[in-house]
DNA sequence: TTATTATTTGTTAATGATTATCATTAGTTT
DNA sequence: AAACTAATGATAATCATTAACAAATAATAA
């Protein structure tokens, strides 16, 4: 946790920002929080806990920041609200969800799909892949089986 | 086209709603304006074109209607506003996009390039598929052009 | 047909997420 | 310390979408 604090850390200082101790705090809530899809208020309700002096519009901002940056990814499931996922290290942008059409439940998958996908893509197409977003709406195991009990 | 409003109607009517002249003139709009991904705002600009009485909210009514029954994908690049997308009929819900990082433009791709991969997902996840979204983020052929003359 | 009921509409107001403004504070540089 | 810059918190503004509601339209029953 301490290192990749360092590490967004060096990598704001190179674009001559600061990790100032708002922003810190919103990243630790980030780390606290991985696999949660929080929104911004979700986030500036959790910093506050710890900060309880910071402003909303002050995690907006951090988050559109660390969002330039690419330390997270702001998604965005179809309900109104942006969500922030902060980015695995290394294979970091293959990253994909299973949303439950029933229940609402959100599943990670960081395992990259779209390999073969994206050279066909950048062969076919001439368009240079930078990033992608891949989400499958569904029903989940859980709702499968309740499903299957009710009948 | 007469006869896809035709269809529609049919769906509209299995579930009791009427293809009414508003609701039509929407329709009309998004089978001319086809691969345009619209905003709702767009369409109602268009559809006022024709029929100046027809209001914002029955628009939004419009699409969410068509939206459930799944006759038009609501779709969503990020940019704060929410696009709607007919069907293509039959191999409908294969529909992904290259939106170009530097000026913006949307290309579409109406080959299914996720048989395997939600073969995969319904195994290994035992996660029952029904739709998915695929967005590719990246450099357009033109832009990529462009670049290369500057340089 | 006429009365009744249910749908759909257009207008307008409300909502809710996000962004802009701006005075204040904290941090740097000299 | 003085001067300048960056970042903050509070609040107002914006903008897409939804809700409320009275009027219009269509469907049904009598």
């Amino acid at each position: 946790m301490e290192h990749r604090i360092e590490r967004i850390k060096k990598q704001l200082h190179a674009q001559s920002y600061k990790l100032t101790p708002q922003r810190e705090a919103t990243v630790r809530v980030l780390l606290e929080r991985e696999e949660d899809h929080l929104s911004a208020e979700d986030i500036y309700l959790l910093v506050k806990e710890k900060a309880p002096e910071i402003g909303l519009a002050t995690v907006y901002r951090t988050l559109e920041l660390l969002s330039e940056l690419k330390v997270v990814d702001k998604i965005n499931f179809g309900d109104g609200v942006s969500r922030y996922d902060l980015r695995k290290e290394g294979a970091a942008h293959f990253h994909h969800h299973l949303v439950c059409m029933e229940c609402g439940a959100v599943e990670e998958i960081v395992e990259d799909l779209l390999e073969d996908v994206e050279k066909k893509i950048e062969d076919e197409w001439q368009f240079q892949v930078k990033d992608h977003r891949l989400t499958f709406h569904g029903i989940c195991r859980k709702c499968q089986q309740k499903n299957n009990a009710n009948n």
